[in-house]
DNA sequence: TAAAAGATCCCCT
DNA sequence: GGGGATCTTTTAT
């Protein structure tokens, strides 16, 4: 099928660490664009000291503590939205931090939302570029990744056998686990 | 109540 | 390669 089908809740209901590297390679949809995903980094839930869910629930983490399979948006540095996949048991608290995306269909519509992307490898190549290159914004928090507004789609494109591995990007606690995971050699990792 | 940091990006040199 | 933008959330006093 061309389009590709949703993953599975299942897929979700799995360790952050687990499903991270596993998401490489699958198709992210939303506001009538998709972009392969290239780069993620997981968060591995309140025992994680780098994780939004360290130290439990607030307002503002509440969707990472929700059913998995759901979005979670957060903005930061007073201006970003990111977008994570919730992953684990339900209330675990654990994350995937989608952070590129290889541009697959919809370009002009995300060129139109990133007007400072001047090439096609400046339009999703970070994680608050993904955001803004398919709309994503707060109203999307929350949303159903199986079923709603915002999917991830299976085309049958398999993960990378030997995916690069590095440790986290912009964060000042637990630096040191390799927990990003990325396509080798792809233009539009972040790094 | 105040201060600082933040899972970033962009433009300038 | 470096710094400024910009404001919410968190953490300290």
């Amino acid at each position: 099928m061309v389009g590709g089908v949703p993953l599975p809740r299942s897929f979700y209901c799995r360790p952050s660490l687990v499903v991270a590297p596993e998401l490489l390679n699958k198709v992210l949809v939303a506001g009538g664009s998709r972009g392969r995903i290239v780069e993620v980094e997981a968060y591995a839930g309140p025992l994680d000291p780098a994780s939004h869910a360290y130290r439990g629930p607030t307002a503002r983490n509440a969707t990472m503590f929700g059913p998995p399979g759901h979005l979670y948006v957060y903005f930061t540095y007073g201006m970003h939205y990111c977008a994570n996949a919730v992953t684990g048991a339900n209330a675990d608290g654990q994350a995937v931090l989608l952070r590129a995306l290889a541009p697959l269909a919809g370009l002009a519509r995300m060129h139109e939302r990133r007007p400072a992307a001047r090439r096609t490898i400046d339009l999703a190549s970070g994680p608050a570029k993904l955001c803004q290159a398919l709309g994503i914004g707060p109203e999307h928090d929350g949303t159903d990744l199986v079923r709603g507004r915002v999917r991830i789609l299976d085309d049958g494109a398999e993960p990378p056998t030997t995916p690069g591995v590095s440790t986290r990007i912009g964060i000042t606690r637990a630096v040191d686990r390799p927990w990003r995971w990325f396509v080798p050699g792809d233009p539009n990792v972040s790094r």
